[in-house]
RNA sequence: GGCGACGUACCCAAGUGGUAAGGGAGAGGUCUGCAAAACCUUUAUGCACCGGUUCGAAUCCGGUCGUCGCCUCCA
């Protein structure tokens, strides 16, 4: 079987085929960044990591490419509304780059916490005026922009692609506009490629059409076509960017270079609370700061992943907390797989789980358009056999705990990002807290053998109370860090 | 008003024609000094509702109800 994408573009799942054998460019929107991230940016950003994770893991050479948005959006309706960044700052009495380097930064550490591989390039919007200036000076001269008063706008009437996207029409879009008309558009639905910077705004560069600022849409379509060319292969975004934003980009990019733009466009679904998408408009949303703070970031990810990037994903404490509970069901899994092989002998028999079947079923689920929910299905099937193994008694060549380990490392950990090893482990014996807790199970032992149970459940709940838990099992007690 | 989705057990969530994955929670059991972890059994004759097509429908078609997204920045 081969991988089948949903491409927005055609409604349909296609054969993933790339425009170079063997190489595929990718961008994804990233953010804007004038404030911490929350879930929602969570679930776009980890499920296009994984789908980065899997095309690696299938031979591709993945370009993959992620903007960061530090200018040029705007607050309110397309024509009247100030910058967001500016707005924060001014709040935040700080210049706006400031704000923009804090909140990138910030992003970052989020990211990085989920183990979220970053991009090969994070371009950002301010850093590529002239590219975007560029663009609209194509247009200008193609005859599919014109200028009014020190702004640029894009004439949708030269475009008759526009809606194929989205599926709308330019027709639609008049009939139900609730923007206020502007008067300087000829057509309602023509959007602006730059604007004039009226006094006192701080971002403003200058352009052939005097000091102004770039609009909402150009940034992703000059970034994008300067890092992986004219028309390139996998464009991601979350999916109420379709329309306008990535409706748009289409519309300027492939009029201005006359060239296909993107071949399989990708939209990720969003995560609700109660049925309504988390949003900061609502006031619904948990910042990822908070949700690590309450369940740690491995079990943010693993919640995402969860359900399927298209589908909506419902968010409720409830919800996390039993992701929660079968992420710490793998990982404990994969701590007793790992006391196992420690304890293994080189020879003698494997626990008979067939891992060529298994790894069939996880590349059947993730070839069909990256259904990570069947494929963590496969973990804990897998998780499964090996515990009703271990249950047995019976000792395994260490051989085969070992291709266990290793097949865990692949598909949960390089595929799915999935980091199962350090959760909840106990340290090294080495370490300080290790010696410790080594010296306390020590005595624990010797107080259980002369069966003062008291004594004995007072250790044991006094080092639960400060993190650590404590397993007897019949080789001996081991240890892991709980909350 | 236009465009587009969705409605699967107590919760989260796969499944798009062949007789309901997985996780959590709950109940019972095994093991254990007791726990924890793990294992076993169990929990939707049923997939919003009503029709239709079919040998066969959660899956296809029509209708009804409900929820949501986009049309304004938004992952």
């Amino acid at each position: 079987m081969a991988l089948q994408v949903y491409n927005t573009l055609h409604r349909r799942k296609e054969l993933f085929t790339p425009q170079h054998e063997g190489f595929v460019g990718m961008y994804v929107c990233g953010p804007t960044v004038y404030s911490h991230s929350h879930l929602g940016h969570a679930k776009s950003y980890v499920s296009f990591d994984v789908i980065v994770r899997y095309l690696r893991s299938l031979g591709y050479r993945v370009l993959y490419v992620q903007n960061i948005t530090d200018v040029g959006h705007l607050t309110d309706d397309a024509d009247q509304g100030e910058d967001k960044l500016a707005r924060q700052a001014g709040i935040e009495r700080i210049h706006p780059m400031q704000l923009a380097e804090t909140y990138t930064r910030s992003y970052f550490e989020d990211m990085d916490a989920m183990n979220v591989l970053r991009a090969d390039i994070v371009p950002r919007a301010s850093g590529h005026i002239t590219e975007q200036i560029a663009i609209v000076q194509a247009l200008i001269g193609k005859g599919m922009a014109y200028e009014r008063n020190g702004s640029v706008y894009f004439d949708v009437g030269t475009f008759p692609a526009y809606g194929k996207l989205s599926g709308r029409t330019v027709e639609d879009l008049n009939a139900g506009a609730r923007v206020e008309i502007n008067e300087e558009k000829k057509h309602p639905a023509d959007f602006a490629l730059w604007k004039k910077a009226e006094a006192g705004h701080i971002m403003r560069w200058p352009s052939p059409w005097g000091e102004g600022f770039p609009g909402w849409h150009i940034e992703c379509s000059a970034m994008s076509m300067k890092y992986l060319g004219e028309g390139f292969d996998i464009h991601g975004g979350g999916l109420e960017n379709q329309f306008p934003h990535h409706e748009c980009e289409i519309a300027q990019s492939e009029g201005a270079t006359g060239k296909p733009f993107v071949r399989y466009w990708l939209h990720n679904n969003m995560v609700t609370v109660n049925g309504k998408k988390m949003g900061k408009s609502l006031g619904n949303f948990i910042t990822l700061k908070d949700a690590f703070a309450r369940w740690g970031p491995q079990v943010v990810r693993f919640f995402v992943l969860q359900s399927h990037y298209r589908s909506t994903l419902d968010f409720s404490d409830a919800a996390v907390e039993g992701a929660g509970a079968g992420y710490e069901k793998l990982a404990n899994t994969l701590r007793n797989l790992r006391e196992k092989i420690a304890a293994a002998a080189a020879g003698g028999e494997g626990p008979g789980i067939d891992l060529d079947r298994r790894t069939a079923e996880f590349r059947g689920a993730m070839d069909d358009d990256f259904n990570t929910p069947q494929a963590i299905a496969v973990l804990f099937d897998v998780a499964r056999e090996l515990n009703q193994a271990f249950a047995s008694e019976k000792n395994y060549s260490r051989s085969s705990l070992e291709a266990i380990d290793g097949w865990y490392a692949l598909h949960a950990g390089s595929m799915l990002g999935i980091t199962l090893e350090n959760a909840g482990a106990g340290e090294s014996p080495g370490t300080f807290i290790g010696s410790l807790v080594a010296l306390l199970i020590a005595v624990r032992s010797d107080v259980r053998a002369q069966k003062l149970w008291a004594l004995s459940d007072r250790i044991r709940d006094g080092l639960a109370r400060i993190g650590i838990g404590l397993e007897d099992k019949k080789t001996g007690t081991t240890w892991k860090r709980v909350s």
